[in-house]
DNA sequence: GGTGGGTGCTATACCGGTTTAGTGGACCGT
DNA sequence: ACGGTCCACTAAACCGGTATAGCACCCACC
């Protein structure tokens, strides 16, 4: 099959090129009756611009960017990033930006991987996840000029833009759950502690422990499976364990729901658990797991729409989206009956 | 920054742009001391294709397609795509070919998008996953004469290039290992039987079944959770249920586990478990699952190079993989005392 | 010493869009 | 009747590569 151009167009309607590109962009230089026909045409034979011959005239890839640089294992099992994706993707259908999509081995590799992009005017923007203290990566897109929606922490973006999730208010709402069933003593487990939200997240649960005049404290641990099994039994093994213990993803919880389980300890009668992701996950073990709930999707559309604006010319801002929503399910309930506090 | 073009590496080398084009792309026309002087100047100054120009010029885009097109809610706890891209991505990674990935509403939708996609000229060739019975999309592809490489079954695709697994193999260790054990009576929890793969696997298990000499029956459901714990459900409600249930995803076998132990039903004390995909969610429940693995990095790897030759000019043909092995786990155990057969 | 052939390079067209400068004609006012 | 505008459109350049035709030069050969 052939694809037609404009050339084609521009026979057909018996005028030139430049005419016919008039009419498409909706550009003055045409008259009502040819741009009309000239449309005409165009959908008659199905006419496409060709990406690469746009890009190259005008300069932009009609692309966007997105790497994500966890290791593929853990990646799977992580359903946060496939519906940022098809958040992103939705906002992304209806004009001209397609996305490229990532795995890179470490860090250094995205860096470069942004440098190639960059170098051959691959995306006209990136997508940047998974934010760290001091990251690297905000020196590299700044000197490439590279638009950038950083997703997840406004802080340290770096007068990059960001689309970001109230952490705070979801600390708060996890915390107050537990303190309303009762609970004196709780304890969080974390992700890797030099990522931006993990930090806030912190700093919000603490706080509003805190607040609401009850003992916490967080343990690090990696997102993974084994980190969040690990970290369980270490809390489960301490002098006075906490009656719940919040995990900073679906899958730590899981895991940890699981290590509990196995260190014979009833969940919810002797630990709550909850999750700060929710996924199909949670509801498949038993018992269900009560988890902080968002809208990744639409989480990711704003990002891209924030993105697309940027890419157009619009000033660097960030967006904030409504908190996430605890979802109560049977893996809290007060905590056992003690002696004193 | 100014991204240096070869005009910039002609005027320093004080050759015309012909000539760096020679240099840089190893074609007969320069002397090799000019060749090294241009190859010198170009890495200098840092230089690389700008994609766009080299796509116009050449008619290649320098990028392959992917679209998956289930629901964003069941593939983000899908962990076999995540790492398909990450071994797709491994094998690209050195070239000058980039992925677009996109998740699509339906089959309706992908059918468009490989429609915009080739008419735009973005993709030099698509992967397509999840092979269904007399595809549509296959009609589409080959219309298009896009290069396609089908991740899955290799009958059906109608004369396209495919990577396949070796489902034959699987099915027979699966149903050898629950033999072996003493299981008299088994079945499996399939997931859409419109899919290829599903009917070879149904065929496969079916015949392993009966030339081992032991009854076997298969139930549908859809790879979601929900689909499977119905299914476990419905399976353990039969007259005479089954002592071990193989299934054809590791969530619906996640699910189907829980759904057992909800029913009171001991794993795998009363009932075996066997899932068709490995990964970390077989391990981090209680039993761990035992599993059919695979390296699905690696097969993406291959479908990657396969299309690569395929874009290239090479011929249409498939590739098979080796079968999966069998991963014994906690979950799998003789089956319980019976009075008879 | 003219012919033939290869080498090393230049000039230029081309891919398919966008954009700018230029042009012919209708229309306007006076 | 004539100069000035505006309108609708054309011609051509341009983006940054690749590919082809052609040219100058040198060497070999009979």
């Amino acid at each position: 099959m052939k694809r037609p151009t404009i050339a084609d167009i521009a026979q057909r309607a018996g005028v030139t090129k430049a005419a016919v590109s008039f009419a498409l962009n909706n550009q003055p230089g045409v008259s009502p009756t040819t741009r009309q026909r000239i449309l005409e045409i165009a959908r008659e034979i199905g006419w496409q611009p060709n990406s690469a011959a746009r890009a190259l005239s005008d300069g932009r890839a009609g692309a966007f960017g997105l790497v994500i640089d966890r290791p593929a294992g853990i990646l799977g099992a992580e359903p946060f990033f496939m519906q940022l994706i098809a958040g992103i993707q939705g906002a992304l259908a209806e004009g001209h930006t397609a996305l490229l999509f990532t795995v890179a081995e470490d860090r250094q590799a995205e860096m470069e991987l942004y440098r190639t992009w960059w170098a051959q005017r691959r995306v006209d923007g990136v997508f940047m996840v998974d934010l760290r203290i001091d990251d690297p990566r905000i020196a590299v897109l700044r000197e490439l000029a590279l638009p950038t929606v950083v997703v997840g922490a406004p802080e340290g973006s770096g007068g990059l833009s960001a689309v970001w999730t109230d952490d705070e208010t979801a600390a708060r709402l996890a915390v107050a759950h537990l303190a309303k069933l009762g609970h004196r003593r709780i304890a969080r487990v974390t992700g890797m502690t030099d990522l931006w939200h993990t930090r806030i997240r912190t700093g919000a649960f603490m706080q509003a422990a805190s607040e609401a005049g009850i003992e916490a404290h967080c343990v690090t641990a990696d997102y993974t499976a084994e980190g969040g099994a690990g970290a369980t039994t270490a809390l489960l093994a301490e002098a006075r364990p906490p009656t719940a213990i919040v995990y900073d993803n679906d899958l730590m919880a899981v895991s940890g729901l699981g290590a509990a389980q196995r260190a014979g300890v009833d969940v919810p009668g002797e630990l709550s658990v909850v999750s700060w992701d929710d996924s199909v996950l949670c509801q498949l073990v038993h018992p269900a797991l009560t988890a902080l709930r968002r809208d990744v999707v639409a989480y990711g559309a704003h990002a891209a729409q924030r993105l697309l604006e940027l890419a157009a010319g619009a000033a660097p801002g960030s967006r904030g989206e409504p908190p996430a929503v605890l979802t109560p399910r049977a893996s809290t309930a007060p905590p056992p009956a003690r002696r004193h506090r």
